[in-house]
DNA sequence: GTCTATAATTCGATAGAC
DNA sequence: GTCTATCGAATTATAGAC
């Protein structure tokens, strides 16, 4: 384990700075700083900027989805199971909003780097966010607790309403100020409407 | 006009070559060959590099909402406006996506710069679509055409799943291969899910 | 206004001692 | 494994001729 350590510090600043810069603009010094070791380190465990971006990417696709769901989902009925999802989407994404917009755009620059990442990134569809809700539509619609739909405008249209915000708030903050007491109460009022729109559309009465 | 010529050429590649590759991943060769002049000639023109790249965020949000809107929406219902917004907004934004992704994530790494073009941004509500759309709620509301909803909570919505998909559009492609054709399908069949599920939403009947 | 040539700097990468 | 010292490439910016 103790030997792992200085490649781990590397790893976790190296995150940190690339997510903050992008890849062009973050130095190997700001990272070998931020993991309080010597430059040429980064070289000795990652080889060159390169290969340590690629890793830096990998971990963060692996970690993208690591703590949303939990068993304790599996019980709910469809209408209570969307309304803790959103309600945990939303926390998490807030947390993550660097690391998506991070992955946007340098996924969207290298189709190379964007193939690899994807082609390593087993999708397991018992713990990933699209296996379950597909499980879920079905299974709800099949006990008649929500009309059928189409899984792919669902799944669009419910990450669409829980990402946007979170990847322009930047943009959105600079227009319309908010302190981070406001934000969280956007925040929460954001959730009951993201909740109130989807369920209204897919709930069985009134069709 | 001639003498602004390659004033022009420049500002036309620069804004070609800083949204493709960004901020830090732009060369100043790069843009003084995509316009076919000296690589001197941007220094010329324009100082320096952080100049031309100030200069060619304002460009961009300039023309961001140049053509959406035009006068042949004015007397429509809301439900036909809604309809032809919808439409409008994605072909626009399946041309503009770069430049949109390119805006979210240079703004939201350089706060100064965001500041600055926010503020030389003069919002006019009468031909931006937030301005317009705002003014149509309260009008079709009144008239009894749609319920009252609030204006950020529809305007947030509405954005949201127009912008998204395009956001991570090179994702969603390299993950559901689509040719261009495919796309085009996937576009048109996205514009009536969206407008299906908001006009639902705020349409009088079956509240 | 435009060009050639080059200065000045930054940065990734490596050599080699310990 | 880690460090110091340094190379060499890339890149922005400028000096000065035309």
């Amino acid at each position: 384990m103790k030997e792992k350590q200085v490649e781990q510090d590397i790893m976790n600043a190296a995150v940190k700075v690339f997510v903050e810069k992008g890849k062009d603009g973050a130095r190997m010094q700001e990272i070998a700083d931020a993991a309080g070791v010597n430059k040429m380190l980064l070289h000795y465990y990652f080889k060159d900027k390169d290969t340590l971006f690629l890793e830096v990417l990998k971990k963060i696709v692996a970690d993208l989805y690591d703590d949303v769901f939990s068993e304790d989902l599996a019980g709910l009925p469809f209408k209570e199971f969307l309304y803790v999802f959103i309600d945990r989407h939303f926390d998490f994404l807030n947390k993550k909003k660097a690391a998506f917009q991070f992955l946007l755009w340098e996924l969207s620059r290298n189709r190379a780097v964007l193939k690899d990442v994807v082609a390593e990134s087993y999708i397991d569809p018992d713990t990933n966010p699209f296996g379950i809700i597909s499980a879920r539509l079905d299974e709800a619609a099949a006990k008649g607790e929500i009309r059928r739909v189409g899984h792919a405008d669902f799944i669009m249209n419910l990450f669409s309403l829980d990402l946007f915000m979170f990847i322009a708030l930047p943009v959105i903050r600079e227009i319309y100020p908010m302190d981070d007491e406001k934000l969280a109460t956007v925040i929460k009022q954001r959730k009951a409407e993201v909740f109130r729109l989807l369920w209204n559309d897919i709930k069985k009465d009134c069709v």
